[in-house]
DNA sequence: GAAATAGTGTCTATTAGACACTATCTA
DNA sequence: TAGATAGTGTCTAATAGACACTATTTC
């Protein structure tokens, strides 16, 4: 039971940001190599303290997005995942993290001249097996942003925010395809995106490949929910729920 | 750009806590009264500042479950929420709050002696429609806790949550029409429950209704995901996005 | 015309939703 | 036996998944 003089313990707070894209038709994480202890030089996801006690979450959030990954909030798709606020994952103190949820269309690289020491895509896959390996717990968020980001793609029009402004049904369904884990029937796909109403919208132009027939354009169209869902599959279920 | 003497400003860390059941199949959620300042007498969700900086923020949300409500984490559903940290949302100063979403069976009222003024079930309808104000934003987070109860309802067990030890199928069908909002078919509600394996099974015994037949009682299975999901009516749908 | 990619149509098996009756108990 | 609740079966419409061909371009 708490004194009368009693008072709550501060503690600090930081932003990480899940910023996932699509890089030749596999998913990647933006990482950055840490400038400062702890985990210097090692890998870790871009985000940062609150910059005063007056800044916003989610605008430190963009603000860290285009600091440490050059990336304006644009047409970026950015949800809150969760705190992460173990007493030891920080050795500096009591460091309670919010991680965002951020996705990109496919870039070539992340911009040059920024905060972090060092910043590139890595694939999810090799930091979700452990190959690649990351600080603090950042591994369990990039996990969290997976598994949010498959759960949102069926319900929700996120595979757009993927994609560049205009984008075929081909690379819709790569979106799918990479975040799901899973291979798709290309007549099935476009049969059931082109029957949801306000998922996609046709534009005049198209697309010319190198080789092969021109491609439709469409850009996402004004409708914020899918119905009915686009199902996935039921390979590719997992659950993080607590009981 | 923080210069080399530069700290990270601290903020005090709350928890707040949607605890939903289900009485007189209606969908209930508790508010206490608070005795302090801001919002002394107003009704607000059950909460509290960390105990120390080393108390683990789950650990923190199960013991103001305890204090505030007399609830024991036994067969309960605890699920983060996310966390609330608008800088104007209290007026003590910076306080970012990671709320919790619980799911427990009916109870007949709440326990008293505890820390609360006062701690009562209020209907969510009325919290969401506004004619029962709560304090801070609170009422965004029961409208967020509810939705996402209303989503995980179809692809996880957490039905049962609502429910006591051994339900009946009636009982089951109840609390997805209470979350949902919706009426459901009896028929095909019974013969898709029991088609999904794990979801429930039967207990050796019934329960004695005061008239008409006695129910086949059941109890949680051990499937942790419900597969295929228990589509709700397309009528029910919310988006909580963000783009 | 050969290679590559886009785009579409049909058939079938499964599922979802509407619907009505029988069973078992109490008063 | 009347009233109340539990429990089940069938028909039909819609959907999902398997599947193959035609269209348009470049080289």
């Amino acid at each position: 039971m708490p004194t009368h003089s009693w008072s709550p313990p501060p503690v600090l707070l930081a932003v990480d940001l899940v910023i996932l894209t699509l890089r030749g038709g596999e998913l990647h994480v933006l990482l950055v190599e840490r400038g400062i202890e702890p985990f210097a030089g090692h890998q870790a996801l871009p985000g940062g303290f609150l910059n005063n006690a007056s800044e916003d979450i989610v605008a430190a959030a963009h603000r860290e997005l285009y600091e440490e990954a050059g990336l304006d909030a644009g047409r970026l798709y950015l949800e809150q995942l969760g705190a992460y606020g173990a007493p030891g994952r920080d050795p500096r103190g009591r460091v309670v993290s919010v991680a965002y949820l951020a996705i990109a269309p496919g870039l070539p690289e992340p911009e040059p001249g920024t905060d972090a020491a060092d910043a590139d895509w890595a694939p999810v896959a090799a930091v979700m097996c452990g190959d690649l390996s990351v600080a603090f717990d950042h591994r369990q968020i990039v996990a969290d942003g997976l598994e949010r980001a498959r759960d949102k793609l069926e319900r929700f029009p996120l595979a757009t925010a993927f994609c560049p402004e205009r984008f075929t049904i081909t690379d819709l369904q790569q979106v799918y395809e990479a975040v799901w884990g899973t291979r798709l029937d290309a007549r099935n796909f476009a049969r059931k995106v082109h029957a949801l109403p306000g998922f996609i919208v046709a534009e005049p132009s198209t697309r010319r490949m190198t080789r092969g027939r021109p491609a439709q354009l469409f850009r996402a169209g004004p409708n914020t929910v899918l119905s009915p869902p686009l199902a996935r599959p039921a390979g590719s279920m997992t659950h993080e729920g607590d009981v």
